[in-house]
DNA sequence: AATAAAATATGACATTTGTCATATTAAACG
DNA sequence: CGTTTAATATGACAAATGTCATATTTTATT
């Protein structure tokens, strides 16, 4: 079993406040695993008692909407913590969590944590700040929703998927949505995704190879988006 | 100066888990004051070094849109606090604080909450919870923006306005909000929003009696909204 | 009570967006 | 390598929504 000191986990989340002492308890206690593309780490409703650190990989956190549709609510990559929301409010998970690539992830279970919140104020208030951080992304993400049209909304959205997750060395997106993943992202159809994609392309704001996006012209994409 | 031992705010926040002594202190360190109706508590990218506790009223929270409309993320009312997230993070507030009915709060400085951070691990963790209710709520909220129509997210606020502040003897809402700012919480445009108020009168879901509003078929709401 | 100002309401129209149908292309798999 | 399947793309059209203009009503102010 691999150690958490080392962890790149520990160097991005709130595990940074833990002490040698408190990592190598944890080590101890976590369980890792192998998630592959496609597979569900928890679903809208789970009991999840514990929290997961991804160690590698993105997944996607969607909610199904009483339309059927599956709503992006946020990705998730390496360094990050997950299901925290649920262990601490001790309800089921209100989202479901889809390995968007191969991940490894390690599981913590509640008990575990919840001693480092009575010993360890720091970590504590570093939970509280990440916690912080998502609800100003959550403003944001719902003012963009609620006020920008389509096409804003996927310029946006394109911009924010090459700053947060990097692209391949010949330029595209590093991240592979599906359309229907993308349209799920920016809340709209996917037809009407595909549609703007093209409009896009055609306009030489980006380049479409098969599945591969890769952004040609990132002012442009910038003043679109605002 | 009242107290804090027998505020409303300590029943139903995060404050509910300190100690005699420490509502005490509270109570020498905060100040009280009286917000009218229209006037601005905090506005976005203002420094706020502390939190509300909101004793009495209900402030919207808003965010200016690229576009020039103010968007409102949500509604605040007594018993909640207010700023939590700034103090935390550490970062100017991200939303614009507007009382909607005037109000009565009192600000606790940062200082002594942090200390409440470090003495009383209940508080945090209390404090943690309302933030993943907040979460979940931004979560929840966001879904509805991305994939439910107009009508629908009008259906669903009328019912959340109801529910969550309740209404006058004579049955009509209790909270007061102009069209526009109606608009402005389901992210619309305040015409479309004013039709489909009407559009709700004639088919007798609601009554319109000047700016007052009162839900007649509350069943219907609940179907339209879904 | 009279007037001004603001809020609410409605009509007309253009634009955006979703839906359904279908074509084309890429991916998966034996 | 060919065949099947899934993903992507496009056209056509209807429905939803935003914008502008303007009318009406309510509220505020003197």
């Amino acid at each position: 079993m691999s150690k958490c000191e080392h962890c790149i986990v520990r160097e991005f989340s709130s595990l940074k406040a833990l002490s040698k002492d408190e990592l190598l308890k944890l080590a101890d206690c976590k369980t890792s695993q192998i998630i592959k593309k496609g597979e569900v780490i928890f679903e809208e409703g789970d009991n999840v008692n514990g929290i997961f650190c991804v160690k590698d990989g993105v997944c996607k956190m969607t909610k199904l909407s009483p339309n059927g549709k599956d709503q992006i609510v946020k990705l998730v990559k390496k360094g990050e913590l997950l299901g925290q929301r649920s262990m601490i409010s001790d309800e089921p998970v209100n989202l479901t969590a889809v390995a968007l690539e191969d991940m490894q992830v390690c599981f913590i279970p509640k008990s575990d944590v919840m001693e480092l919140f009575t010993d360890n104020n720091k970590f504590s208030l570093n939970v509280m700040r990440s916690m912080c951080g998502d609800l100003k992304d959550a403003d944001d993400h719902m003012v963009s929703m609620a006020q920008k049209n389509v096409k804003e909304r996927l310029a946006e959205t394109l911009l924010y998927l090459e700053d947060d997750f990097g692209t391949h060395p010949d330029g595209s997106l590093h991240i592979q949505l599906s359309r229907e993943e993308l349209a799920g992202m920016i809340g709209t159809a996917t037809e009407s995704c595909i549609r703007l994609l093209s409009e896009f392309n055609k306009a030489g704001y980006i380049e479409l190879t098969g599945k591969k996006i890769t952004i040609t012209d990132k002012a442009k994409l910038k003043r679109i988006s605002e």
